[in-house]
DNA sequence: AAAACGGGGGC
DNA sequence: GCCCCAGTTTT
């Protein structure tokens, strides 16, 4: 059983040779947090389409707070849980322009005061539009940084916390991407390809199974 | 703590 | 056809 500090160098340096880092081609924060809401529980194919329907009718800030919602609703459908998202992209575009001069926050306190913002989205927001250290635990970074032995929680802000007190602050920019992206790939939430998986030996999780055996 | 929100893809 | 999924808010 490794030592965690040695532990998460094998972990990160076996995601970054599996995969690059995928980020945003508009870092645009207003962008980046509306396509972030719309990704919420939605995998990227739907989160894509809809993001791109979105813009290209509606491009900017006002043109969303503007919009008649049954067009929104339309217009980000294939994201799922459309018109929650469709109603809370219209409040915070709305908010923005009114209370904070067009301008989107860049802090986790600020971030959480809008509608449909999260841990996770506001998580999102400070990594992907301002390039700030920041760990967003979805469903994916909570799940497998259990099955490593990263943490223990059942919790995702609870995930959070101590993936940030364990997580050398290097690695917090791309520890979502790459782990959602191994989450598709191999370690995913049910049948995870354990015989691919070039982290297995080290991961609790597996040797829970071959245990039972 | 549990329910509600949802279209799209895997099987 | 049935089941699951890159969260957040409301009850």
């Amino acid at each position: 059983m490794i030592k965690i500090p040695e532990r998460i160098e094998r972990i990160m340096e076996e995601l970054r040779g599996l995969y690059k880092l995928r980020v945003f081609e508009d870092k645009d924060p207003y962008r980046v947090l509306i396509r972030t809401i719309l990704s919420q529980r939605t995998r990227d194919e739907n989160t894509d389409q809809a993001t791109l329907k979105l813009f290209n009718k509606y491009p900017d800030m006002e043109d969303v707070a503007l919009a008649p919602q049954d067009k929104l609703e339309k217009l980000v459908k294939s994201a799922g849980f459309y018109r929650v998202k469709s109603k809370r992209i219209k409040e915070v575009s709305h908010i923005l322009m009114d209370d904070y001069n067009g301008v989107v926050p860049d802090t986790m306190e600020e971030l959480l005061k809008l509608p449909g913002v999260g841990r996770k989205t506001a998580n999102c927001v400070l990594v992907y539009a301002f390039e700030k250290p920041a760990i967003p635990v979805d469903t994916h970074v909570h799940r497998i940084s259990n099955r490593l032995g990263l943490v223990n929680s059942k919790e995702p802000d609870k995930t959070e916390l101590e993936l940030e007190k364990i997580i050398p602050k290097t690695y917090w920019i791309e520890l979502n991407d790459l782990m959602v992206q191994f989450g598709q790939d191999i370690c995913r939430p049910i049948g995870p390809k354990h015989e691919e998986c070039p982290l297995a030996e080290i991961c609790d999780y597996y040797q829970d199974i071959l245990n039972q055996k």
